[in-house]
DNA sequence: AAAACTATACTGACCGGTCAGTACAGTCAA
DNA sequence: TTGACTGTACTGACCGGTCAGTATAGTTTT
């Protein structure tokens, strides 16, 4: 059952993270919300540091299961990056989704030591290659990338970019860009 | 002086967590890199939480400075959004302007607490209305904000999204999509 | 002399991490 | 088939360090 503990730990670790907010996910927070001792908590994770590279690497994991996801129902043009703007943005700011949810981890992550951000950082070759070959214009596909980022980093933090309106048009472009090839000249 | 010192404890600061880490940003590594006493930090800010919130203010003004410097050689449609992309990615991943000196602090706002990111939503219509109506299609000018956003916070994380030659292609993309409407149909 | 500011020494809470011990399922020799 | 033994998963009490914040006395500025 050791998998399933893990995996039950990086869920309650992301439900305090959203819950209670990043600066009350402590280890016994976490162990509370998981239903299990403290020490239980650091048999599976020797470490804070080490649950918070799991839970960037869940994020990581999720992420690549919904591209993957979606590429196998759309195998036109541009699908990887239509189906990374699923993955990033179909979470409402109230219902997250499970994306969502570790988001808040990744900032965590971010903010205590950058560091802690390798498994995102390894998987970027691998996405960037993704991009340039998706079809379209690489320069525009990064953009639609970029794009996806940022709405999805302001939603995490709270920040209002965009109205509900703007949003959904904002989408609707990113997605009409994974189709029809928009450069000048 | 007491708009100086506390000047010079926000900048103090967003040294610290530069190159100590966010995890080292102290009120005493704060107070020592400012040069003076803990006490003193304390009597110009009542709390850490004060503190961050004025980094969190210092980042929106001087954003916006630069935007604002930006326009004022620039009356062209797009301008807004040209000195924002500028004022964004300017600093090289080594040599950080006081932009990206500050952002780590924005950065370990969000983590510990998104209330305190307050300074920079209240500039959100603001800036809103600026891109809508900076003259060209908004929901084109709303991408480029949010491309802009995305590479930047990438930047401060780290996480290597682009190498320096697709880098540079895609500011000089976002830069001509200020110019020049591409929107389909 | 009052107000503005600074330095030093201290407190108290919190939190990551440790550790001795428990529960229990399985294995295996006699 | 039972008793000795082993490995895995977990418990809960505890410790030590860190750090925000305070108390208070001293110093400089106006």
């Amino acid at each position: 059952m050791a998998r399933d503990t893990k995996a039950k730990i990086i869920a309650a670790a992301a439900n305090v993270a959203v819950a209670r907010g990043v600066q009350n996910l402590t280890m016994e927070a976490v162990a509370e919300e998981a239903g299990i001792s403290k020490g239980g908590v650091f048999y599976h994770f020797g470490s804070k540091q080490e649950l918070l590279l799991g839970m960037v690497q869940a994020l990581v994991d999720i992420t690549e299961k919904e591209v993957s996801a979606a590429q196998a129902q759309d195998h036109e043009a541009g699908s990887w990056l239509r189906g990374f703007i699923r993955a990033c943005l179909t979470n409402s700011a109230e219902d997250l989704g499970p994306v969502g949810r570790l988001s808040v981890a990744f900032l965590t992550a971010a903010a205590n030591d950058t560091t802690l951000l390798a498994p995102m950082n390894e998987r970027q070759p691998a996405w960037r290659e993704a991009i340039n070959t998706s079809g379209i214009d690489p320069v525009q596909a990064q953009i639609v990338r970029l794009a996806a980022d940022g709405l999805w980093i302001n939603d995490v933090m709270g920040v209002p970019v965009l109205d509900a309106a703007e949003r959904a048009a904002v989408i609707e472009r990113l997605e009409a860009m994974t189709r029809k090839d928009t450069e000048p000249e």
